[in-house]
DNA sequence: CTCAATTTGTCCGTATGTATC
DNA sequence: GGATACATACGGACAAATTGA
């Protein structure tokens, strides 16, 4: 359980601050109690006695565990351990993002060339671990991005499923959730940034080539396949930072 | 500036969460100001007439922006815009590693193979990158390592600075940061898993080979020395889980 | 459905530590 | 050292959400 500290040292010597301290504690209760996402913490009140620290600052440690996604808090319900998600890595790169996009769009063409950089790196693996399932699911999403696209509806939600499930055959929750976050990234700062009809063909057909070249095992045309898909983005990035 | 809200509808309607709507109208200001890191905020007391919202709810809210390093708060002197560095990231994925530690080191072996992915798919455009100057600083820290190995000495610092140096010619600040990130968890889940002498030998001839093969211009046999250098963490790793 | 209990969310007042001049 | 400005911390009170009797 928490070991109760002395409160009597509360405002002395070069303590480090109180809230990191009791940021410390909590994330050590967790790890000492082996705890996982979804368990229960201790109550605001019972953490204060714990850790002899105010409400107020068991409220701004819970509120720094929260913001990583360590801890998360149901009103009027208590305190939990988070999902321990890539939510603040999301959030951090959408601001980045935000405050360059007004400038140049720096951080954005950077995003995109970690995503290509990642998938291309991963070719090899992919290409390997590819089925005749993933195959068909691949070309199912590709396929409705084609009749969303020819009927200018927009088509996020395939194209998120689509780099997702690249990766699930890999085995490798990190690879997924940061796949997840970059892509969220690139959505949240660049909603609308290839929107010619001539770019969109591009990136479908890209897709559609993405799948085959995975599909004849080939990791050579794979990786063309996903440098033809970030071309219509870079080529639009070009242009804008270009002004 | 920050508009004023009313504050008549504190406690009021569905109204989201008094921190989230102060967060978010922060980082607003941020963006609309265009402020940058290190430029200065409102005190703690403008933000509250600011937003209409008490002492508590703000401090908290600067408590999430802070963890996410979007600002920095200086002990009686003020709060300005953070660094935006990937702080978070690296605390979110050091905690998710402490946790699965204690099993399996499941993320541990995630990272790794993250870590690895990154520099072999990078592999092309370092080596072409790669000039005298950079040959000579990574060689003088390879040499570096393989004295203080001899000497049963650690070579942390000069191994994350190697790392970080072959990503710079790339001119991706976001890339050199993630590099960093990883790195640092690495380092602080593991910090004595490969500490063998013949691992630690593997190791440092694998800098080298990394160096000579990046000189050379050959992409292919950096690949394998990357691979080479990952190797004997691997091994460990299968060792740790096999278990 | 109403009521009460529990728990988190917000506000206020006050005192203290810290940095600048 | 003193004065000022600012963030940090404490404690109490009440509002809001959730659960269950």
């Amino acid at each position: 359980m928490l070991a109760v500290i002395e409160p009597a040292s509360r405002h002395s010597r070069g303590m480090q601050l109180r809230q990191r301290e009791v940021a410390e504690r909590i994330k050590q209760y967790i790890l000492h109690n082996r705890l996982g996402p979804g368990d229960a913490l201790p109550t605001e009140a019972e953490l204060c006695a714990a850790v002899g620290a105010s409400r107020s600052s068991v409220r701004e440690a819970i509120k720094t565990l929260t913001a990583l996604d360590i801890v998360e808090v149901r009103h009027g319900h208590g305190t939990y351990v988070g999902r321990l998600s890539l939510a603040a890595l999301v959030e951090s790169l959408v601001f980045r993002g935000l405050l360059s996009r007004e400038d140049d769009y720096r951080v954005l063409a950077e995003l995109i060339e970690v995503r290509q950089t990642v998938e291309q790196g991963l070719a090899a693996s992919i290409v390997s671990a590819f089925d005749d399932d993933l195959r068909s699911e691949l070309s199912r999403l590709a396929d409705q991005m084609d009749e969303r696209a020819k009927a200018g509806e927009p088509f996020i939600e395939q194209d998120r499923e689509f780099h997702l499930l690249l990766m699930k055959p890999l085995g490798n929750e990190l690879i997924i959730q940061l796949t997840a976050a970059f892509w969220d990234v690139h959505a949240i700062v660049a909603p609308t940034l290839h929107t010619t009809p001539e770019s969109v063909r591009e990136t479908v057909a890209a897709h559609h080539a993405i799948v085959e070249a995975a599909a004849a095992g080939d990791r050579e045309r794979f990786i063309a396949a996903v440098e033809a898909h970030y071309a219509p983005v870079r080529r639009h990035l070009r242009e804008k930072r270009g002004l």
